[in-house]
DNA sequence: CTGAAAGCGCTTACAG
DNA sequence: CTGAAAGCGCTTACAG
């Protein structure tokens, strides 16, 4: 058997089949080949387990690659997405180019150029913050571009349904009649999480008439921030907290143990995201779920079809699912 | 201002400072170019905010990108390293290509294949079985491979120091005064989890002469196994649990709760990987930290030595940590 | 210190 | 249906 890790080029195997690499490329890229030559091609290439090395496509229209920008590789939620996305393009022949941000909305601006720079076929960013540079992106990339996790004007996004999902937490927080809020928010820059699903959260709060108090706090992704932040809405006397994600949940049950406040019985508590540990947790977190890997799948495929010039809606909203469990009283 | 998002060439730096495009791409590889030469392209560069395009160094003889092959991209532990890679590569201006294998190891040889023909400069590979043709790789390929999470002969590998991590845990269990204890282990094919990691906890055990019985379950890392390996455990009159990972904890977790067995007063549990929420868990998981984060920046900083034909020590051992929390009677 | 020419591994008009 | 030639955006001997 041919040592299968040295590498084989197109000419090589053009030669070995007896045409010349025009047909190979040909072979490949899905021109006229004729059927016996096909066949001495396919005898090559599988002898030699050969595949066309698709960084060398410098003067094709496509070079197959979709650059994909998270804000996290470590997260629950990029972890799922990305999962999805991968799964997708593998399976459609194209190679994800995965770049990571750590939160650092300038490196995303940065990465989207270098993207380019690579000639990429479309990028999917992950994005927790739209500025004036995204939207100026928009107007000027002349590849397509789809966004995940905040709606984009203009531009196709896929999202949670913030809103709704908020409002029927809030809502559920009304219905069993509490009386003082405690809600950890994120900054308004993340508009999805910090605006949109707050917003739901207030409206749904509104409907049973029987809040008498809310105090938000602002947090971010992180636990530290969030056991402060907990530690001031503790301050007043609430029955229930809403967060932002289940990790400030978790910050807020670390803290209410610490203090032997009983979750579900003194306090309620509620979040976002649905981690898997949460059904851990004692007691049982409730928590929305988000079809993350959905939504991923969706992208993904939405990036192919921008490339084949196929139409595309504008806004897709991920699916999702309140889960009630033992930390609401 | 430029438009930033249209791509431009060398050839046209080349034109634009006046210069031959040879001169232009020493000045990018670090070959000799006069001073003024050198702040003629300079300007051009940073008002074009120009960067060569990586994939197109078809005849260089390093293309600064590495191959990154990870069994998960949503895993705790498989987050954590990519994190560290991905940041130290990019520091060192390496671009990785990362592969999402999903436990295939057939895809695994598959993607090293497709590496070396996208002409990665090395590859990282986070491996969770070693096999022949694995082996058969490392004697074949020409360019560095450096291994993770498995100890490889003839091989540069980064592994859990997991006999020593294993032993701390079995010694501290049979020190406790633990009479009959479980283990939830995985595949033997995992050699460094399922043989080594186990065999630890095995000599551990024997320390303080009190260990009358052991009983061990083979599972996988997902929490439905584990759910059914506990379940058979708790047959046997066992009164410790030591698990394979902190997923397989939480499995341990909500059978036990579901049955109302008080872990830490009557049965102890005990787990690898140290996940962040493990801590929040009531009670808290007592569990063995690895320094994931630091083997991703190793693996990142050995491959990039390999590249430069810099000597680097064979076995590279992740430090750990026995964090002992509620979970242990 | 810099340039002209060839070449990396492919694809793409253009012929035939 | 297939080939010869040019070219993608770079790098690299080789001159000078």
């Amino acid at each position: 058997m041919k040592n299968r890790y040295k590498k084989i080029t197109m000419a090589d195997v053009s030669k070995l089949a007896g045409v010349t690499k025009t047909t190979v490329s040909r072979y490949f890229n899905g021109g006229y080949v004729k059927n016996e030559t096909r066949e001495k091609i396919k005898k090559i290439i599988e002898e030699y387990n050969y595949e066309p090395n698709i960084f060398a496509r410098l003067k094709a229209k496509q070079t197959y690659t979709i650059g994909v920008i998270s804000p996290s590789l470590r997260s629950f939620i990029s972890g799922i997405f990305l999962t999805g996305v991968e799964k997708t393009l593998r399976e459609n022949n194209y190679i994800p180019i995965i770049m990571n941000t750590n939160h650092n909305t300038e490196l995303e601006i940065q990465y989207i150029e270098k993207l380019i720079r690579l000639k990429v076929d479309g990028i999917i960013l992950s994005a927790t913050e739209i500025t004036e540079e995204h939207k100026n992106i928009i107007k000027n990339i002349n590849i397509p571009i789809v966004f995940f996790g905040q709606e984009v004007e203009n531009a196709i996004s896929i999202a949670n349904n913030d809103y709704n999902a908020g409002k029927e937490v809030g809502e559920y927080i009304g219905y069993k009649n509490h009386k003082n809020v405690g809600i950890i928010s994120v900054s308004e820059k993340d508009y999805a999480i910090g605006v949109v699903r707050k917003n739901g959260i207030l409206d749904g709060l509104k409907k049973y008439n029987n809040i008498q108090n809310i105090y938000i706090e602002e947090s971010d992704f992180s636990m530290e921030k969030s056991e402060i932040a907990i530690i001031k809405l503790l301050k007043n006397d609430i029955d229930a907290v809403i967060c932002s994600t289940d990790r400030q949940a978790f910050a807020v049950y670390k803290v209410l143990e610490s203090r032997n406040i009983k979750i579900g019985e003194e306090i309620s508590v509620v979040a976002f995201g649905n981690y898997d540990v949460s059904e851990i947790l004692q007691p049982k977190l409730s928590s929305v779920e988000f079809n993350i890997q959905d939504a991923g799948i969706y992208a993904a495929n939405a990036i192919i079809k921008l490339i084949n010039k196929e139409k595309v809606q504008n806004i897709f909203h991920t699916d999702y699912n309140f889960i009630k469990r033992e930390s609401i009283k």
